[in-house]
DNA sequence: ACACATCAACTGCGTGACGCAGTGAAATTA
DNA sequence: TAATTTCACTGCGTCACGCAGTTGATGTGT
């Protein structure tokens, strides 16, 4: 066992500490051109993005989830509602709270804006078997959790 | 053929949709939370893994990775310069010219910011076998191929 | 029932990152 | 050598953000 795989070594170093950071940077800049694009903040379509994957939320709970205080997350939500991607709705469980959902507009809006990487994804995967598909599509399920628990530990 | 496979399509989707753009949000989480740490900003985070990726850069060159102007990247130059993180270098073959390097500490300062989520992504990546590695590092390359692409059509 | 503490979202104010427009220096071209 | 282009770099205004305080609603103890 102690020539287990030279090249498993290999692609392992080569995966964390390259292929994943390039990516990385790449998500980032396409962000922020995406952003541009709707004439919005780089927090903005952070926000949006959780929106259209956890669906509403509070202003608190969005605070969090984009590194926020509240204040900040309260003007947030102004440029949201004021550009008609975002509506607040009042909580009937608890006059307190808000709930910011997405309008249609603006979820439509944001996958307008990622359906050409989405499509050139998609072209991508045909070069994979099935096999490889769900081997691609658990370690992406691997990775979120990770991310998200060092994220916590961060914090 | 009209039913090559009903589980790849949803297979598709399922990474497209839902894996991708999930792990995306957390890597800008993430990102953002060590920008915070290092006392710094997201945009200065990104240039110094431009820098970490690609090597010492103009200000010009570096301005486009992160998508600013050159105005803007000369004060964030001045803020990692103030930080320690990067060195201004006369380009000799072009006296116009000032060539960005990363020092040793900026490099180290971003490396270990990361180690911990680069440990837990090797832990992920040990439920793997060789040719499912293999597929993995396949799909980044070809999704950073793709992402640049998609960030070149859309400025 | 009534005060009191808590928790939610929201506002004034200061700081700072950014874009825009202009400057100066060096290189390229006519 | 003169004109143009191409760099990096600076005043200035705008706007996103954090901080601290406000308002209103919900519980909580006496």
């Amino acid at each position: 066992m102690t020539k287990p795989t030279p090249h498993r070594a290999a692609a392992l170093d080569e995966i964390t500490g390259s292929a994943i950071p390039g990516w990385a940077i790449l998500v980032v800049q396409v962000n922020n051109v995406v952003a541009t694009r709707l004439g919005v903040t780089d927090t903005d379509v952070q926000c949006l993005h959780v929106l259209g994957r956890h669906g509403p939320a509070t202003p608190g709970a969005l605070a969090t989830r984009v590194n926020l205080t509240t204040g900040s997350a309260s003007r947030m939500i102004d440029r949201l509602v004021a550009a008609g991607c975002v509506r607040r709705v009042p909580d009937p469980g608890d006059r307190r709270r808000v709930l910011i959902e997405p309008t249609q507009e603006g979820l439509d809006q944001v996958r307008a804006a990622y359906a050409g990487l989405v499509d050139r994804t998609r072209a991508d995967l045909d070069a994979f078997t099935d096999g490889e598909l769900d081997a691609i599509l658990r370690f992406l399920r691997a990775a979120e959790r990770s991310t998200e628990a060092e994220i916590q530990r961060l914090r």
